[in-house]
DNA sequence: GGCCAAATGAAATCGAATTTCACTTTCAAT
DNA sequence: ATTGAAAGTGAAATTCGATTTCATTTGGCC
């Protein structure tokens, strides 16, 4: 990890080994807040720009990318070795990742098509997940809440 | 178009008149600032939150969606009849859209697996168009402004 | 015409993202 | 070990699109 950081130019700190380490044993797809809350658990004197920093860091040297939902807050995760999509349950925001290999395999002949230099494909699925339609059922019959 | 609103409880108005007008002659994917620039080169009394509600409203009565790309702008298209993925190009921002049927075909099965009620489907690539990679020949050698 | 809920426009507010800035720390070269 | 330039930090300020507030106006129905 120190070595990740000099070799690209980068200098290791206390914050940084920490918020790193956080990142890395937290859940999938942590927001700026969520790990900023986790840090500052652990050493209260972490700022919040710190932590921001730190996220847009580990996108740098290539450990995460952003995750945007159009929901308002930008999610951070681990690059994964196999591309993933995302069922995201517009009521209780929980993500679910699915292969998409498949559909990958169907993306670059598109890209290809339109002489497109590919920096990174997304694919999600909103809508509600099965805990959230049960849910509902025993309160509204609407679904989503406006 | 006035029916349209009155079965759904809404009034027409002079503004909307003109908004919903603007939004159907204005080419794919405008913002709230798009629209309301060329709404205001009309009659340039209509207030920005007018156009904002305006969009929300086109969207209620389901004649649009909301499309975010993650850029922090969020725009709005017409429904289409057959679903389509955006080609999205990190530089000069330009949308170009593709059929995707087929990978439609793909996620309903997913999104059964996971006993997932479907209420949008979302598929992009994000990269750089052809133009841009091209001009970039001629500058820098990176690609990507940072 | 008159009512009144809905609509409007300007300004205020919200909130996540990002920047600023004065101060501190890292680390490579002494 | 010392040290100084460059990089990092934390608190606060700023940005900026999205959204709400509120006083006033208007559309649709009797
Ligand atoms: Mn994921
Ligand atoms: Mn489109
Ligand atoms: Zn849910
Ligand atoms: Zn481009």
């Amino acid at each position: 990890m120190r070595e990740l950081l000099r070799t690209k130019g980068y200098k290791m700190t206390p914050q940084r080994e920490l918020i790193f380490r956080a990142f890395l044993e937290a859940g999938e797809h942590v927001s700026v807040e969520d790990l900023y809350q986790r840090v500052r658990e652990i050493d209260s004197s972490i700022g919040y720009s710190t932590v921001w920093r730190s996220l847009k860091l580990i996108c740098t040297v290539g450990l995460a990318k952003e995750v945007n939902l159009g929901d308002g807050v930008t999610r951070y995760e681990r690059i994964t070795l196999q591309p993933h999509g995302h069922l995201y349950c517009l009521q209780c925001k929980t993500l679910t990742e699915f292969e998409m290999a498949n559909i990958v395999s169907l993306l670059e002949p598109i890209a290809r098509t339109y002489r497109f230099q590919v920096e990174g494909l997304k694919c999600e699925i909103h809508g509600l997940c099965e805990e959230c339609r049960k849910r509902n059922q025993n309160t509204d019959s609407t679904g989503l809440t406006h």
